[in-house]
DNA sequence: TAATAATCAATAATAATTATTATTTTTAGG
DNA sequence: CCTAAAAATAATAATTATTATTGATTATTA
């Protein structure tokens, strides 16, 4: 097993994105972190954001713009994306018509679409 | 309302999308094409990709490793990656769990987790 | 068949992400 | 507390996916 060594850096990373809900961008992260820690590098946010997500203490969300966004991991919840402004939103269970398996909420605009998306191991790899 | 004119690229980028289902990237297209067609360029690709996308003519797929791939959009259906080799496998309806709206097929390996986004249009937006 | 409007190939530019490397931090053991 | 090995960092270079530009070409339609 990789040992894992404190890093202020992280810790930063981490402690920037349970403060924050509009599911920020690497760039994003890096600027904000930057007000506070001007010597962090735009790397130190990529590599530490990658083992967030490996060690699930953080997701990540592709949108579709080919950017990555970031969240902090709670519990398992949805999203909603603007077409037009590019936002990210978060459709929480209770937001969720359990019936049709989609949104209905005042707080959440028209939906027009939606995605979904399986992760796993294929049957293939299973065999490897 | 934008005229759209016919070209021989285009059909065969429609064309090989239609035939292979395998939810092939720009690049691959790209490639799949020049064997018959060894002018057409990469940028064609991309922009008919597109173009064909706002026609509704074909779907995008973001699957999470940065790279869009394309899909032949013949009806509503889902996707199942997978996490050690990245192919994109189709979900079709009649493979999925309506009670519990989870994948459950033989065809299908192990299901670890899945993303579900919804796109249209958020409240700010719908009011400009 | 000629005007015109979209398309094309080729190329340059941009933007997101990853890799490299020399230096600095962290942490476990004496 | 000190020290050395292991891992992390900053700075930078490189890569990769995608978009924009441009001048020439091709398809539609009057």
């Amino acid at each position: 097993m990789k040992e894992v060594k404190y890093s202020r850096q992280r810790e930063a990373i981490l402690n920037c994105l349970m403060h924050r809900h509009d599911h920020p961008t690497a760039d994003a992260i890096y600027h904000t972190i930057r007000l506070t820690d001007p010597k962090i590098s735009l790397g130190t946010v990529y590599r530490n954001l990658g083992l967030l997500t490996e060690l699930g203490q953080v997701r990540k969300i592709s949108c579709g713009d080919g950017i990555e966004r970031y969240d902090y991991k709670t519990y398992q919840h949805y999203h909603f994306v603007c077409n037009c402004c590019n936002a990210v939103f978060d459709v929480e269970p209770e937001m969720m018509d359990p019936v049709h398996n989609s949104v209905n909420h005042p707080d959440i605009g028209e939906v027009e679409s939606h995605s979904l998306i399986f992760y796993g191991k294929c049957k293939a790899c299973k065999e490897k």
